[in-house]
DNA sequence: TCAATAGTTTAGAATGGTTATAATGTAAAA
DNA sequence: TTTTACATTATAACCATTCTAAACTATTGA
């Protein structure tokens, strides 16, 4: 049984069947004014805080990559001890507080422009990404 | 028994032990004029090649964390199945190219300088890293 | 020089995020 | 419908990293 709702047909244009956990996990993600960022476990509690049925961990993993290859989401460059990724897929950068471990989303205006005067023969450029890492001032 | 390498002092200066194991370390990472990145693999294979005496993974990690905390080695926020390390300590940028798996170093004078003009009450900056992402170039 | 002690190394086990598997289920096409 | 190709699921497997606790060793002070 199918749930029509305005995810459907995202999801069919992307080459991706809407499946009810699909069309959760859209819900979830996408049906709020907000931008956010996430790992893949506080999406999962999200999900679970939401819906009575369990959406099993690997349909999560499954689907937001799918969602990150299609571009729905994007993963965020950080090395910790997972992964974080941004529903927020506009091109800007982020903070990181290595102590909350918390993201804060790097206003465009905020940041200059990166220019790169070099390349890399037979190479293009994917993405340009910062990371501002930031601790306590106790200064 | 100490090998009285170089290495000795440098180590007894940051507060560690000059072991035989953390010599052998140092020699693999900084015996060579080249700065190179690794990966705890890597690093933990060169090893195995220059000395019969095994080095155990635990030690490695122990001793790269160490020398990260102490700014020996920097390690290159990417996310990766892995993490990576630099003994380039230096400010420096990098491009990452996923298809090989590769980090290459940006120069400083290929870069503008970022500038960031924001920041975070109670929050100081610690780094700014921009990592470009880059694939083949197809065109 | 030697014993005490404080820090270190080690192998192996544990952890935890992520991915693979294979059986069951379901949307889409005919 | 019936078929078929794709999805979901629970569970197992994977693998980088961290933990543990016992054996070891550099350092200190007598």
């Amino acid at each position: 049984m199918i749930n029509n709702s305005q995810y459907t047909e995202k999801l069919r244009n992307s080459g991706l069947r809407p499946t009810k956990q699909r069309i959760k996990i859209c819900e979830v993600l996408f049906n709020t004014d907000k931008t956010f960022h996430f790992t893949i476990n506080e999406l999962v509690e999200k999900i679970s805080k939401s819906t009575n049925h369990k959406i099993s961990l690997a349909t999560v993993y499954n689907t937001v990559h799918a969602f990150k290859k299609k571009g729905y989401v994007k993963e965020i460059p950080i090395n910790s001890d997972q992964s974080y990724f941004d529903t927020n897929t506009s091109h800007h950068h982020h903070f990181y507080d290595e102590s909350q471990k918390d993201l804060i989303d790097l206003d465009e205006a905020d940041v200059e422009p990166v220019k790169i005067n070099t390349k890399i023969p037979g190479k293009k450029i994917k993405s340009v990404e910062i990371i501002v890492k930031v601790e306590d001032d106790n200064t």
